[in-house]
DNA sequence: CTGGGGATGGGGCCC
DNA sequence: GGGGCCCCATCCCCA
């Protein structure tokens, strides 16, 4: 459910080693672009001697990307688009990859590696992050990693069966399973929920046109989950 | 297999 | 900065 543009994941299975990051800030490598030419720097800005040809390899799997070693400081690896002449803009990335970028567009100073095209360097800037302790996810604010760590601490606690919830108001829902109260009823039928996320998956099979359309065959359907499974089942092959 | 309800998770926004 | 709420998403289960 990767939905929030704070919160930073990690692409690859192989998460960064933050600690040898701090002890080898000199180790960072800068990679630039010129004009469709790559070229590794150091963080001293020359180029690095083993430069392009042995610093990135083509991806067996996806082509069209190049895929540089992983980095000997994170462990990570920096996939994205070979095009000739201008370089994109990586917010037309897709998200998964976007989030690379983003996590690249540190500095020195907050001893992060950064990944960026020269003619994007000018967009470059410092950028804090805050990382959890218990998951290393990175926030781009403290209260929104504050947040986070609830989910790790889980402070609210049902005293009906002991089961721990990282905000209050999840405890309240869960305490009207107990209940029973149904405090969000549908205006078009007899029926209430306890959650108003619920309700408002309900009142989607109350509308004839549903939220979700099929590309292929036009049907709708309450649920984008509905729909996945749908194309899945091959109605809709992905262009 | 499909559709829908129940329960829960998590980031964002507002006060 | 914290709490409450919103919205979206997902998983599980059942008819």
């Amino acid at each position: 459910m990767p939905r929030s543009f704070l919160v930073k994941k990690h692409l690859t299975n192989k998460k960064p080693d933050y600690g040898v990051l701090d002890s080898k800030k000199h180790d960072v490598i800068h990679i630039e672009s010129s004009s469709s030419k790559l070229k590794a720097l150091n963080p001293h800005g020359t180029l690095c001697p083993s430069g392009l040809s042995s610093t990135f390899r083509m991806n067996p799997i996806s082509s069209g990307m190049y895929v540089p070693p992983q980095n000997p400081v994170l462990g990570l690896s920096f996939p994205f688009p070979v095009t000739p002449g201008p370089l994109p803009d990586p917010r037309s990335f897709p998200l998964s990859q976007r989030v690379l970028q983003d996590r690249s567009d540190g500095c020195f100073d907050c001893q992060r590696a950064f990944l960026s095209f020269s003619s994007l360097a000018d967009q470059r800037q410092c950028q804090k992050f805050f990382i959890c302790k218990f998951c290393e996810k990175e926030y781009v604010s403290l209260g929104a990693l504050k947040m986070h760590i609830r989910t790790h601490t889980l402070p609210c606690v049902c005293k009906l069966c002991g089961k721990a919830f990282s905000r209050p108001w999840l405890l309240q829902g869960h305490i009207r399973t107990h209940t029973g109260e149904k405090p969000f009823s549908c205006p078009h039928c007899s029926r209430a929920f306890a959650d108003r996320s619920n309700l408002r998956a309900h009142l989607q099979t109350h509308s004839e046109i549903k939220k979700y359309q099929c590309r292929s065959c036009f049907k709708t359907f309450s649920r984008i989950s509905l729909l996945s499974k749908h194309e899945e089942a091959g109605c809709c092959p992905v262009s």
